[in-house]
DNA sequence: CGAGAGCCAT
């Protein structure tokens, strides 16, 4: 026989935990709405609450600074009944996430008691911010450190270009995981260090997701297209990031067919493609000059809501222009609400190669309204404006604002375009001395731009100066030989080009004829010099003729062009 | 429960 009193408080415990039951709902609530977010429905579930605990107050703190409003959740932490050692931790980690990292300390340094997630918490701060003899001190300070303690100092020391102080960590840490082997292998990958990366990989117990993913990626950077596909049919679960990461690969080595095939794989696997694939299909689409398959990207990026994500409206922008519709590059640019220095350094970089040096300068001009800083890729950009139009004077002054205004130091990239610039307006001497300020990697382009204007302005003397140092960088340069031979012969120097033609044969090198291609309607066109296999040859011939004549009839362009 | 990671734009 049950008795009443017995019944009451059980009432009563099934009441208390029916409602701690409903304010836990409304807490997860709080935290999903916030990291979709979505701050002002968090902050209504928040606000009708009839009893809240600590959790809620923690949840609510937390979708505040997720969605970048700091002030509103030190104002929240403040109010707080009572706090946690969470509270604490996320008050920390919001200022971090934020920029605040001397507000994150300040909160650190006055809690009541820290918990390893605090410290751990501090710790990434600092190695974010680059606080590094912080982050050192912090780490020696460390009550107690476990994995990931390590793993994240081991990530900044190779951030921070630290790779033997990574390494020794690395080696120094009592237990390693997944996480840990992937830091490492990426590490090495980012700072080229191919060779230490293949061999720590080669040394992992269990190749993990994460590892064969950054080992895919550094394959690629060295052109081992195939040992990456290799490592990528490893992967037993592959994810969208090693998908991206093998498609981008593909797409960086000039593999854009093989870069496109895998987006549909990719889907056919169930795997939905995000806003990386989407943009390495792009630069696909950019290298191929697809322009549909670019349009269907685009509709892709549109239909998935990315079409507002700035990074891949650059990449549809430079995607356009190298397609050959500047009027959609436009569009795609003007769509972007926060225009940042990589937006204007690529439509900047776009008017540049289609030759619209008027374009190019208004485009500065109105990144300097809004005041954003230029950086060397600008200056890239407005050098090869200057190339394509010939613009010898400005070249030369842009180069000294980047140097006297900005602080920037030109590159090998920036020398070599100055030396195109000075090589095409005749100025090969001046042009062949820029030349010794360029690195290695970059001298063999250098070379060829002098040695194409030794050409044009008949120079044998420095031609030949240009092709020996261009062969002792390629003994194969097929290049290299044919050009000066073109020079020889226009010198009427008969035997020398006798000359050049044997040590082409004693060297086994060929000229590859060179082939363009077009998309006219759905159908890609290709051609290549002396090519007569189409069929309307006759009439194309007549058309060309006529366009000739026309361009040469109009008195402002000089064409150059000799029909036979 | 929390804190570390791999892919992507000029």
């Amino acid at each position: 026989m049950p008795n009443l009193s017995n019944l009451r408080s059980l009432r009563r415990v099934y009441k208390h935990s029916l409602s701690s039951f409903q304010v836990r709902a409304q807490n997860t609530k709080i935290g999903s709405l916030g990291r979709a977010g979505n701050l002002k429905a968090a902050r209504k579930v928040f606000d009708e609450m009839p009893e809240r605990d600590v959790v809620s107050w923690n949840a609510i703190l937390t979708a505040h600074w997720q969605n970048r409003d700091l002030e509103g959740s030190k104002r929240i932490f403040d109010s707080i009944p009572e706090r946690d050692i969470l509270s604490w931790n996320s008050i920390i980690t919001g200022c971090i996430e934020n920029g605040e990292p001397e507000q994150a300390f300040e909160y650190f340094a006055s809690m009541p008691e820290r918990n390893i997630a605090s410290w751990n918490a501090m710790l990434c701060g600092f190695l974010r911010y680059g606080c590094f003899d912080k982050a050192e001190w912090l780490f020696r300070e460390m009550p107690e450190k476990n994995v990931i303690s390590y793993t994240a100092m081991v990530d900044g020391y190779m951030r921070h270009k630290e790779i033997r102080k990574a390494r020794e960590l690395f080696d120094k840490m009592p237990k390693r995981n997944a996480v840990s082997w992937a830091v490492m292998v990426s590490g090495y990958v980012e700072n080229d260090m191919f060779d230490d990366a293949k061999k720590l990989f080669d040394l992992m117990p269990q190749k993990n997701l994460l590892a064969c993913t950054a080992m895919i990626t550094g394959y690629c950077k060295e052109g081992m297209v195939a040992y990456a596909r290799e490592t990528f049919d490893l992967i037993q679960d592959k994810d969208a990031v090693s998908w991206n990461a093998m498609l981008a690969g593909y797409a960086q080595n000039g593999h854009c067919e093989e870069a496109l095939k895998l987006h549909i794989q990719m889907v056919r696997a169930g795997v939905r493609p995000d806003h990386a694939t989407l943009i390495s299909s792009l630069t696909a689409c950019s290298s191929l000059a697809l322009l549909q398959q670019g349009r269907i990207t685009h509709a892709l990026a549109i239909k998935t809501m990315l079409n507002s994500y700035t990074p891949l409206c650059n990449a549809l922008i430079t995607m356009y222009s190298k397609c050959g519709s500047m009027r959609d590059s436009e569009l795609v640019f003007c769509g972007i609400r926060c225009r940042g220095l990589v937006s204007y350094n690529t439509i900047i970089g776009a008017y540049a190669q289609h030759g619209n040096y008027q374009n190019v300068i208004a485009s500065f001009e109105e990144m300097q309204q809004n005041r954003i800083d230029p950086d060397e890729t600008t200056f890239l950009a407005l050098l090869s404006a200057c190339c394509y139009v010939g613009q010898v004077k400005d070249s030369l002054k842009w180069f000294d604002l980047m140097v006297s205004k900005y602080n920037l130091t030109p590159q090998s990239e920036h020398y070599g375009c100055i030396v195109d610039i000075l090589s095409r307006s005749g100025e090969l001497e001046k042009a062949s001395s820029y030349i010794k300020k360029i690195s290695n990697k970059a001298e063999n382009a250098a070379w060829g731009s002098l040695l194409g204007a030794c050409k044009t302005h008949s120079n044998v003397e420095l031609g030949e100066l240009a092709a020996n140092n261009l062969l002792k960088l390629d003994s194969q340069s097929s290049g290299a030989y044919v050009m000066l031979s073109n020079i020889y012969a226009s010198a009427g120097m008969w035997g020398a080009v006798n000359k050049v033609r044997r040590l082409m044969r004693e060297k086994g090198v060929k000229k590859l004829p060179g082939y363009s291609w077009l998309e006219i309607g759905n159908k890609v066109r290709w051609f290549t010099v002396g090519d007569a296999s189409h069929p309307e040859m006759v009439h194309i011939v007549r058309e060309l003729h006529r366009v000739t004549l026309h361009m040469k009839l109009s008195k402002e362009v000089d064409v150059g062009l000799e029909l036979d």
